[in-house]
DNA sequence: AATTAAATTTAGACAAAACTAAAAATAGGT
DNA sequence: ACCTATTTTTAGTTTTGTCTAAATTTAATT
């Protein structure tokens, strides 16, 4: 396996791929930040090698075996996340450009111990999931805050937006994973909101809100 | 710096083309194991990018800045090699391969997070020096085994060879770095010695003995 | 059903890093 | 100083992953 490879197998599967939806080329070649003819090519390698399924014109998708191989990386670009944020104190918006080199080192015993030193962490600082080493991860039922009803309560479970602006505008304000969040109020004019939060009260715009995750108080 | 750039201008240092002594393409070929003719090409572009000096049949040395990167190189090997077996209970046969992946992550933040969890290490688990960020390193006044006196004692410091099968050899007769070792006698027909080291006493081979680093006791 | 717009693939090319085979330069021995 | 053996370089290919431009297929609209 390329590094490239790996990246276009990630890429699939964040794109959906493995649902027997095909991708389009276009949308891998989008995310690739590369050209479609260049999808085109990769696609045929990876149909060559049994790791996805695709026909002319119809899209891509990932074979059982190309999921396996996408969730190995992904549970590496996770670990490594951690790691980072756990034992050398970066901050969450520091972590993926980093873990995109991590994720691509070959060796099997490295990420075991390291998830072993973790001690098996089930989601990454973003609050996505972290595959096991079999491929399987917990899905957290959890919604948009934007969607939460007035005077509901949650907890704040992760970012849908994991891009380092919007970490850094959360660490400004004092948002973080883990804490409880109210909705007091909705503003129907620009659907901003009006939130209680740790003994304080403030008010996010809706783009804020569209972009992080709350789990509801069972 | 691509991969292979930095892969040259490590093993160009380690066979000591800094020294203003150049290195034949031969020898970095062998070492690299790859052919001359490919050598003769990177020396061209590693010239181009002022990291070494090269000139047609007159082989390749290191320029400052050339050597001030394979330092950096050979930095962040050693420090993932203490990181591996300190944090990770990897065996120093062990590391070596995965440092030769690690070494090429793209983060000063990262190598120098490393280094601080180490606590600043001045030497990787086979007794090389590790040089700091700004290139400067310990040099150890060791002496091979097989070149101690008899009757003198030493202490363990580091390894030549640094081969899986050498140091699986080492653990298994428990010979480790710091252990204090004694020449009890030298046998004329084969050059073998027989030594004390932690109460107990026993025989190794020429082979052994000149691959295997002492620091008198002075 | 025909036409047009959009998406996708093909064909041909390029850059990096390697290779092979052949040519050129150097070094050693006489 | 010459010849030969060795070392080193050149020239021309290969592979991987990409690109551009042109051709083709699909989808959408009338």
């Amino acid at each position: 396996m390329t590094r490239s490879e790996e990246n276009y197998l990630k890429i699939i599967f964040h794109l959906g791929g493995s649902n027997s939806t095909p991708i389009t080329t276009n949308a891998i070649a989008e995310q690739m930040e590369t050209k479609p003819s260049s999808v085109t090519d990769m696609a045929k390698k990876l149909a060559e090698k049994g790791l996805v399924n695709y026909k002319k014109y119809q899209g891509v998708s990932l074979t059982d075996q190309g999921t396996k191989t996408a969730l190995s990386i992904i549970r590496k670009h996770r670990l490594w996340e951690v790691f980072l944020v756990k034992k050398l104190d970066f901050s969450w918006d520091e972590v993926h450009e980093v873990a995109e080199q991590l994720e691509h080192i070959k060796s099997e015993k490295l990420i075991d111990k390291i998830d072993e030193l973790l001690e098996f962490p089930k989601f990454d600082p973003h609050g996505d999931p972290i595959p096991s080493k079999d491929g399987k991860f917990m899905v957290r039922d959890k919604q948009l805050l934007s969607e939460v009803a007035i005077g509901d309560k949650g907890v704040c479970v992760g970012v849908k937006d994991s891009s380092a602006p919007f970490l850094k505008f959360l660490d400004k304000n004092k948002i973080a994973l883990g804490h409880t969040i109210q909705v007091l109020e909705k503003e129907d004019f620009d659907q901003s909101l009006h939130i209680a939060m740790e003994g304080r009260e403030l008010r996010i715009s809706h783009q804020i809100a569209s972009n992080l995750y709350v789990k509801k108080n069972e």
